[in-house]
DNA sequence: TTGTAAGCGTTATCAC
DNA sequence: GTGATAACGCTTACAA
């Protein structure tokens, strides 16, 4: 914790004035007890020395950190970004602070990342978990210790777990129906590893459109990749070609649905003339392709700060109902899927 | 620090194995005076009972916390985002953790911030400033209390401060003499506030350039703003007429170049038949911008990087010399300039 | 090689 | 209304 050189203790402000350490303790929270004239002074006192409280020290004493932890995949991609500053804003504004570390994918570096805010002692925790995470074994020390733990938006498939998540099982079918109601029946469905929950539910979705509407289910018309620009793009040059060319393409994020406008227009392909295109995630370029990519538009801030009320809840009242709060996705339907 | 229930001390370690706490601390972290019998057996208790060492107890001790805070005007920000993304994976890698508070932009919550940072007694403090923070004295509790300090991208204008920063000056300095290699001579600069000092110094590497390319500095053609996509939209909607329109428009971040693209689209205007256009800050959706945005790279996974290296430095070494580091930024022309 | 004891700066308990 | 005192769980002289 670094010298802090002139730094003072309640000790050192209780030797100047002649009272205990606890009458200083006590005047500087405003307990009752202690007189209005010895509080003032102890206030005095403290402000004109510059006491700042040694938050390890009564963090030790009092068994709590008054600090939360979050683990994602990655910072810098958009969604989780936006996620993040609004669990940072909204803890801060109830008086935690926030420890923040990333998995990078890796279920290994998740682990270990778990362990290390353990040993923290934050008071909770704030997960969405790396695309190799299929349960919630990572989280075993936090469970099984009942420390505050809420999942968001990856999350495992376990409803006794706290989660906030968005519908992304209806927006997939929105989507889908939306699609088939353009008149495409060979929907071509990019999608993210079915075993993480989020993109089982939008195959779910996806499924659930295609057999209402009686367009019948293709294998080869279904990819699940890692979502990253060049599997997007892979893909992308193995179906954009005569022989398999889809009606409408729909990727589970916008960043592979941007390898496919960008292979078709290399290829002399046109978006949505050729085939439609729909993404998922709303990215910020999303809105300022050319065509403008029709996606699916997360509510990041309110699940931050759902996620965030939800973990003081339980920190705070330690009541321990489980409970999967669901904020709906709004579909923002732009040019390249007409 | 949560109830962590099954929780065991080194004390409990102690007893159960007819040793003292000590021995069972040494043991624990390898002190070369313990046997190795002793020290496996404690290990392997440890083991077994999931011993988790408190590091709030260790901290108070060490008067260290091996935690490094972060003040940032933004989370949500594409560079930022990268920075932090940079500085969690290296913190880690070394064995801090990272504690992190965005400041909104606004001098009083950054205050807030550092004071928080302080209490928490962070070992160091990494910091980009708002755009309300025009000196260092938001952080003169860490200054006079000799804590490493390591400023980046937004620093202040002082350099006895450690500071990462890139080359704004040089990098606005080639875009200027490009755009006017170009034939542009009536060059629009939208830049931020010049009180800060990256804005500053964009504004010197532009007034270079006119002045070596016997330009003549105009002020109609020149205006600060906060360069939100709101602030660009207004300037461009006033510039964007035919009275006043510039033969190029030099933006200092990419959102207020694309309010720009955008009007001009409005307005049947095109880019870069109509006039040029020059971004800064290489947004994601820069590149697939039609027309493609140029715009200058800024090295933030670098600048994240080297401002942990630094300030490890200063944190394990405490040295104290201080030091600016520059890390350039590339140019990355495309087809909006030409 | 191991143990004892002090102390990091708070807060909580009990006393007066 | 205030004070002593004992923790919180760990590290580290200093002893043995």
């Amino acid at each position: 914790m670094a010298k802090h050189k002139g730094h003072i203790t309640i000790h050192d402000i209780a030797n100047s004035l002649n009272v205990s350490a606890s009458t200083v303790s006590r005047a500087l929270k405003n307990d009752k007890r202690i007189s209005e004239t010895t509080r003032l002074k102890v206030k005095k006192f403290a402000q004109d020395h510059g006491y700042r409280p040694n938050i390890i020290a009564s963090n030790l004493r009092k068994q709590k950190t008054q600090t939360i932890g979050v683990i994602v995949p990655r910072i810098d991609r958009h969604f989780l970004s936006t996620i993040i500053s609004s669990i940072e804003h909204y803890a801060h504004q109830e008086g935690y602070s926030v420890l923040i570390t990333q998995s990078r994918e890796s279920f290994e570096a998740e682990g270990k990342a778990v362990q290390t805010m353990f040993n923290q002692r934050v008071d909770g925790l704030l997960v969405s978990t790396s695309l190799e995470t299929t349960d919630e074994h990572n989280f075993d020390s936090f469970i099984s210790n009942d420390i505050p733990l809420v999942f968001f938006d990856r999350v495992p498939d376990n409803d006794q777990l706290n989660r906030v998540v968005t519908n992304d099982r209806e927006s997939s079918y929105l989507v889908t129906r939306r699609l088939i109601a353009n008149g495409h029946r060979k929907i071509f469905f990019v999608n993210g590893p079915s075993d993480v929950l989020v993109f089982k539910n939008r195959l779910r979705g996806f499924k659930q459109a295609l057999l209402e509407q009686g367009v019948e289910w293709n294998d080869h018309l279904y990819r699940e990749c890692d979502l990253t620009r060049l599997s997007g793009r892979d893909i992308a040059e193995e179906i954009l070609t005569p022989e398999t060319m889809p009606n409408a393409v729909y990727c589970s994020n916008d960043t592979t649905a941007l390898s496919f406008l960008q292979v078709a227009q290399e290829r002399g392909l046109r978006v949505p003339e050729d085939f439609s295109l729909h993404g998922f995630s709303d990215e910020p370029f999303s809105a300022v392709l050319t065509p403008k990519l029709s996606s699916v538009r997360q509510p990041g801030e309110d699940m931050g700060r759902v996620a965030v009320e939800r973990l003081l809840e339980l920190i705070e009242n330690k009541e321990s109902r489980t409970e999967t709060v669901v904020i709906p996705s709004v579909i923002k339907s732009r040019e390249s899927d007409i």
